[in-house]
DNA sequence: CGCAGTGTGTTTCTAATAGGAATACAAACC
DNA sequence: GGTTTGTATTCCTATTAGAAACACACTGCG
């Protein structure tokens, strides 16, 4: 049972389904046009991609056939390289797609950590971050609105489209949830119990120390 | 204007910056401590790191002088060793903090790329992922709540508490996205334009095809 | 006409990050 | 007495991010 069967599936990261996953749309593309369409589509909610890491896809999904590549000449002398997904590509994607485990999604949030370590920043300062961060939000929403409505002519996107509908609520609530803390800041402002460096004399000695955000209590 | 002035800082990578701000609270913690720490709130909102990155990461922020360490005997054989914020590693995370560009948060959500590629799975199995990612962000966010409440007690923790508050409603958000979701889902299966494994016969050759979710009209 | 700037298309290099496995020993459980 | 769990750290490898270089075509500008 190795391969021939298309049963067992090397486990590649997720990365290599991705782009796999993209050209199950039965477009012929090229490493440059996956680049583009997944800086438009993709990235708002799932990864922005390098050159090198997409090329560098491209070639294992071949070595592993499931895809193929052609060389298609533009003018007499400029061609590019187009991938096309196999049969034994389109099944293993969709195997993939059906028995890959529920995974958390990354999130790496700056804007949280800096206000996590609120008492480093100027509270003025800390809220022009997250205004900041709030307006980046709403454009983002407004970019995905954008992209699902476009996605709602063409049938063959319905998926894309419920993606996209997904990304600009998301957008949206991260616009509100930074709206939101922008208050508890100015709460905590006004209560005066901020600002201070962070008092803490160190009492417990070398132990486990008792934690932020986690009782002691289990 | 090299080192000495301590305005230059050395472009470190955000992890750094995270582990010295969680050594900005001011206790000795060890690299496992900071491993637990991370592993409770942090990984919420910013990122769960690894040990080998993590104790990579306190040498170098040794090799600047962000940090100090000593080793603590915890019996006669076994010790462990702590590590310390230096005034200068102190001068730096606030600087940081303060200045770094307002970063867009890095989001790799795997369960939305799979309902983007909706087409590969039977509509059932989709429901399925989706419903278990609703149920897992129920979990998170009561994980942040607990956090989140158990900050409250200490002042020191506002931020923290801030921070953790965020996180609570960002879950309980994903929770009600995913749900919404399922309700766009439905409404396809009803409509019965789902299912068809992609149509779309190749026949736009080889130029940027017209690709979901943007139109060419720009 | 020449040259800058922008867009297509790909490769190369390095740093950062993720993740598992190995090591070591102590304490708790059965 | 042996297994599992927790503390504490290191090593190794694969993945990922990001910049830069290269090559050429097309557009606009003075």
């Amino acid at each position: 049972m190795d391969a021939e069967t298309g049963a067992d599936d090397p486990r590649l990261p997720a990365t290599s389904w991705a782009v796999l996953g993209m050209l199950s749309f039965e477009q012929e593309l090229s490493g440059y046009d996956i680049k583009k369409w997944a800086d438009w589509s993709l990235k708002l909610f799932y990864w922005s991609p390098s050159f090198s890491q997409i090329y560098s896809e491209l070639k294992r999904l071949e070595k592993h056939g499931y895809v193929t590549s052609r060389t298609v000449m533009q003018d007499e002398v400029r061609g590019k390289r187009v991938y096309a997904i196999t049969d034994t590509g389109r099944e293993a994607v969709r195997n993939w797609s059906r028995t890959a485990p529920v995974e958390v999604p990354v999130l790496k949030h700056g804007v949280l950590l800096r206000v996590w370590l609120g008492h480093l920043t100027e509270p003025e300062r800390l809220r022009e971050i997250v205004t900041e961060h709030r307006d980046n939000s709403e454009r983002r929403r407004a970019e995905a609105a954008v992209d699902a409505e476009a996605a709602h002519d063409e049938t063959a996107w319905a998926y894309p489209e419920i993606a996209l509908k997904w990304a600009e609520r998301y957008h949206a609530a991260e616009r509100d949830l930074a709206e939101q803390m922008l208050g508890d800041l100015d709460e905590l402002a006004a209560s005066g119990r901020a600002t201070e460096p962070v008092p803490l004399p160190p009492d417990s000695p070398s132990l486990a120390p008792r934690l932020p955000g986690v009782p002691s209590t289990e």
